[in-house]
RNA sequence: GUGGAUGUAGCUCAGUUGGUUAGAGCACCAGGUUGUGGCCCUGGGGGUCGGGGGUUCAAGUCCCCUCAUUCACCCCA
């Protein structure tokens, strides 16, 4: 009875080696990035209480069916967290992170959780890089947001990101704009897909992203003649701190964005590499959210970025550099004091391999070939009269070395190796 | 969630109109070298042909279901 040969659950992965190291080197990229521009790491849980969640969107795919939301034994209703920016705003209430009276910035780096059809770079559990910028209502906190993405994206090699940005207005414009949206698709209800017909009342804006009825959309109003002063001022403050900065961005009218606390700025950047995965990292700004979620208002912006479709935008796949590795290989006799040789080396903080199998010199330094760049031979003559011998395994020379002067010896050859 | 494609060894793939014990390259292991890797030679291990059911004398090959991956939608990171 064999039984079922189980696999990783549909739209999640185990990421193996090399793959997990450059998910470590993307994490200490992107925090480092963040720390630079004053963001303090912060780790909420992966499960929330559902309610947290819920105000998200009423016309959003992520909330009403992508959510993994259960009820545990205990009776507590609760969702695996789609987005981080929801999590991050019950944190910053709870812990009253407003109650300072300057900016307070923070941001996270994990696993999020939706339950998509699975695809290349669409999983169900995806890693993200976030950050939230709270207590500003200056286009300064969008653009620094918009920038910090935008330098990270660069500093991982990816070239020529497509940023695209709108505004769709405040609690004062936007009613009559979403008034006038209602207006001109009703005009046109019968030739609209099923799904706008349903949003057209819970969240007409969405109507504009819809690939269906391009025709339609195309001569929709647009959200720029509905712009109060303060909004228009915003938005063209964000773009010209951007393209001051040296990024490109343009506006782009159908852009609205799933969630629904967004509030006047919304920004999505893609890569033409990534096909039909449009966003690389999106975000916006959500001066309601706080509100919604019980607490005082707060000014805020932020965003998200998808790890794993930052690393499938790469022209060429991250390669770790090769550090000097050392291998200690023994002769017969000698396999214990190898790998007492080995402690010691690894105790100076030197990367160290050694045989675990009892194999032949052969064997092991065929194995040292492949592993190391440096193999230590313990045994025999030279380990009688207190030796070793030191080979260079990418010169194919050695020398014997007596132990004593062995640390300072591979110590040597290390500095060379990095000079 | 909708529609299409794919699924053979650790990896990349062959496998002809259904027909004996399912192959190659790379990788891995051993020997050729009593204490020395990378090249070469010889040999070796490894596959319920994604899984289940059906048609047939006979199924990797045909049919159905299922799972997984993938592409286009949908949507987002």
């Amino acid at each position: 009875m064999a039984g079922e040969a189980f696999q990783t659950a549909r739209g999640t992965r185990d990421v193996l080696w090399p793959d997990s190291w450059q998910m470590e080197q993307m994490r200490e990229l992107t925090l480092s990035w963040a720390r630079r521009y004053g963001y303090e790491l912060i780790e909420t849980p992966i499960l929330e209480k559902s309610g947290v969640f819920l105000r998200l969107g009423e016309a959003t795919d992520i909330v009403q069916h992508e959510r993994y939301r259960f009820v545990d034994c205990s009776g507590d209703d609760l969702t695996l967290r789609p987005e981080g920016t929801a999590a991050v705003a019950r944190a910053f209430l709870q812990h009253g992170l407003g109650d300072r009276e300057e900016p307070v910035r923070l941001c996270y780096f994990g696993p999020m959780f939706r339950r998509e059809r699975p695809e290349a770079g669409r999983f169900r559990q995806h890693t993200q890089f976030g950050a939230e910028l709270y207590g500003s209502h200056s286009p300064l906190a969008d653009a620094e947001v918009i920038l910090l993405a935008l330098s990270v994206v660069d500093a991982a090699g990816l070239t020529q990101p497509e940023a695209r940005i709108n505004s769709i207005g405040c609690a004062d414009c936007r009613p009559q704009y979403r008034q006038a949206l209602i207006e001109y698709f009703s005009e046109r209800e019968a030739q609209l897909c099923d799904d706008c017909q349903a949003r057209l009342h819970q969240n007409p804006l969405r109507l504009l992203d819809c690939k269906v009825d391009v025709a339609i959309r195309e001569s929709a109003p647009d959200v720029e003649s509905f712009w109060c002063n303060a909004c228009r001022d915003h938005i063209h403050a964000v773009m010209a701190l951007i393209e001051e900065a040296g990024r490109r961005v343009v506006r782009d009218r159908h852009l609205v964005r799933g969630l629904d606390y967004y509030t006047r700025t919304v920004f999505e950047v893609g890569h033409p590499r990534l096909g039909s995965q449009v966003a690389l990292f999106g975000g916006g700004r959500y001066d309601g959210l706080t509100a919604s979620l019980n607490g005082p208002a707060v000014p805020a912006v932020g965003f998200g970025m998808g790890i794993e479709r930052l690393l499938s935008a790469l022209p060429q796949p991250m390669t770790r550099p090769v550090t000097l590795r050392i291998y200690v290989a023994h002769l017969p006799g000698a396999e214990r004091d190898g790998y007492r040789l080995a402690q010691r080396l690894r105790a100076e903080g030197l990367e160290t391999d050694t045989d675990l199998l009892d194999r032949s010199l052969k064997a092991q330094l065929k194995d040292a070939g492949r592993r190391a760049r440096l193999a230590v031979i313990v045994g025999g003559r030279e380990w009688e009269q207190g030796a070793v011998v030191v080979r260079d395994l990418s010169r194919g020379e050695q020398a014997t070395v007596g132990t004593h002067e062995l640390l300072s010896y591979l110590r040597t050859k290390i500095q060379e190796d990095r000079g």
